[in-house]
This record gives structure tokens, sequence and C-alpha cells, in this order.
DNA sequence: AATTGTATATCTACCTATAGATAGACAAAA
DNA sequence: TTTTGTCTATCTATAGGTAGATATACAATT
């Protein structure tokens, strides 16, 4: 691995560990064991460096998600809207589970009153499509009435989008508090009711 | 006001739009008209300080949402399952649209990998303590099947826990997601799917 | 083959600003 | 005359960032 994808790597862990002002460039030196200058040489400021940890993190979640038009089980069936939340689900509980980290933008979406403004619009871009991930492979499963109680053509989509911005929200909340509470189990509890 | 409690409000503010890291008793004493010395004052340390805002803020918002048993509508009757969540709502949705601000553990949550062990267990007692008056709320509402599928009486008690947590996250996730996107009516459409 | 040039990646050394905190003077109130 | 609250001055550590030396590798030039 390039010496830049450990330096984006130490330094999206920490983020998402104890949040952005609580990292510096000497520590990510020394944690990827170089000196601080160096990590200037890559990235000549902070604001760089952690817009781009932003932007690969939000293009690996939405390639480790998939296509949702493309989403089949082993049947080779479109996904049901279980099916559908239920993979949505495992992509924030690996994070959670086997990084034992916080999804990144929950940590700087939480600080986003204190970020450089490049940083908070980036990390609106993975809130925002997120949502639209969520809304388009709800849309193409077949039990559309799961949602919501509205049925007009005209309604289903803003309950769709309703329903895509709760389930985000819900699973947003339910790592930090379950991190919090030392508690991961919580998350899962959590996750059952979106179902 | 007493200065001290100016300096609470500060503290309190400041880290609600930034964070703790982003937090120094220079700005905090600036913003009360003294000098980051007389901060040490009421305030050994920083520690002392935000553990201090943690305990304030929590009693406060426990305060006011009020005993749950004693939660009566105009007419005089025990809250519907309903009114408890729109109650409980209503707290969050002050916070955000009233203060501008997030939820301080919402964003102390996010951090709490980075924070001192006395500040993170405070934020925890915040959410546990949220839980904790859900539940009770819900459980003296009449309408108990709102909740969940399980009846039977051992599991009715983890069903409203469930619930009560699943609120909870859904509401911080999405003061957090509405503040970055700069958007408040995505809160209030997380909101409406709780109810 | 030896030499030179250039890009890449690293270092040491340093700068300025700020953070958290302390010591001790001072003034007013009780 | 002790307590309360504030100040000035200062310390040490760290943050973010820059300048400029150095080393290595690879290519082009003679």
């Amino acid at each position: 691995m390039s010496k830049r994808d450990e330096i984006l790597d130490v330094t999206e862990a920490m983020i998402r560990l104890k949040g952005y002002n609580a990292v510096s460039a000497r520590e990510v030196a020394k944690a990827t064991g170089i000196k601080s200058s160096s990590v200037h040489y890559y990235f000549p400021n902070k604001t760089d460096m952690v817009t781009a940890v932003v932007e690969r993190y939000t293009e690996n979640f939405l390639q480790n998600l998939g296509e949702p038009s493309e989403l089949v089980n082993s049947s080779g069936d479109k996904y049901s809207a279980s099916e559908v939340k239920a993979r949505y689900i495992a992509a924030f509980r690996h994070a959670l589970i086997h990084d034992k980290k916080l999804c990144l933008c929950a940590v700087l979406g939480a600080e986003s009153g204190g970020l450089p403004e490049e940083v908070s619009a980036r990390t609106n871009v993975f809130f925002q499509s997120n949502i639209k991930w969520l809304v388009t492979a709800l849309e193409s499963t077949n039990d559309k009435a799961e949602s919501s109680s509205q049925s007009l053509e005209s309604n289903l989509k803003e309950s769709l989008t309703n329903n895509a911005m709760h389930i985000l929200a819900a699973l947003e909340g339910a790592m930090i508090i379950s991190q919090t509470a030392g508690d991961l189990s919580m998350f899962d509890r959590v996750a059952n009711e979106l179902l």
C-alpha cells in the first residue's frame, strides 16, 4: 500500500474514534512511521487531507453497497424491501462491529459547525447519496406498501424518502449511542426495529 | 445569572456547535468577558468544566420532560403512546430549531473515544436516563400493542426498550443529518415516521 | 559507462499561534 | 481580615505549517 493510502487509513481511523479536532499531523505521522512534514508533502493542509478521507470513505461505502438496480438474492429474484434494508443495515453494522468504529460521517456531522466548509460539504454528500441509494433500492422492490400509508403516485417517492432518512438517522444514532454505552448489542436492537 | 452559569452556558453552546476539542478556556473566557485564568477559578480543568456542563444538561433535559407518571393531556387523561412520543420529539425539536444546535450528547457521543472518561460516562448517563424515561412513559400508556408484535408479559418491557432506543437513536441521528444538510425540515420528516 | 538532470519522498529545523494550566498580585465584599 | 473573584504574567506542550537539505531512482546526454 502506498504511503498516501496509509495516511488516509490512519486519519480515517483516528477521526472515527476521536473526531476531527483530536487528530494531528504529528500523530498521523507517528502512526505511519514518517515525520509530520512528510504528511504535508502528500496533503498540503489538514482540510485537503480530511476532504480526501471523506471522499474515499463515501466512494468505498457506496461501492460496497453496490448498484441498487443489481440487488438480487440467491434465487436470482429482486430484493424485497426487507432484504434491501437488511443489506443496508449490514453495511453500518460492519463499520461498528468489524472496524469497532463509528461511521466517519456521523462523527464529522456532529462536529459540522466547526469544520472547514469543504469537509462539511463532503459529509453532507455522504448523507445525501445514502438517502438516494436507499430510495432507489426501495423503489425497485415490489412490496412498496411497506413504507408508509399513502398510495398516491406523487406521494410515494416522498414517503420512500422519509423512510430512507429515518433509516439512515436511526443507524447513525444507534452507532453513537451503543458505542458510548460500550454495548454494541444496542445497535442490533435498533436495527431490528427498522426491518 | 452567576458567572459560573454564564461559563456553563457558553461552553455548552460551543460544544453543541463544534465539539469538545474545538472549545478552549480562552474562547469561553472571551465570550463571558473574563480572562481564561478566571475560568480556571471556577473549574480547575476542562474535564471538570465539561462534566458540569453534561450533568446540568441532563438534569435540565429530564426536568423539561417531566415525570413520566404525571403526563396528562388537556382533558386530564393519561397520554397515549403517540402523545408520549410527540412530547419526547418536541424536546429534541426545541434543541434543534430553537437553540439552532445539536443535542450536547449527540456531539459528545460522536467524539466519545477521545474524551476524558468522566465526560463520556456522563454522556452515557444521558442516553440511559432518556431510554428509561421513554420506557416508563410508554409503559404507563394504555395502547401498549403499538410498540411491537410480541405480547408475552416478559417480552413487553424488552420490546418497549427496543422501541425507546430506536426513537432516541433516530432523533439524535436526524439532528446531525439535518444540521449538516442545512435543512431542518429533514428532522420533522424523520420525527413523523416515529409517531 | 559515466554524467547529468529531474521527480519523488523523506528528513531536520524552525516559525507562529494556541491550548491547558499555574503562580501570585490585587481589589472589593463579608 | 478572610473570602471571593479577577487580573497579569508566565510555563510547557502541541498544533498547523514552511524552508530547505538530502537521498534515491530513473531517464536522457555525452
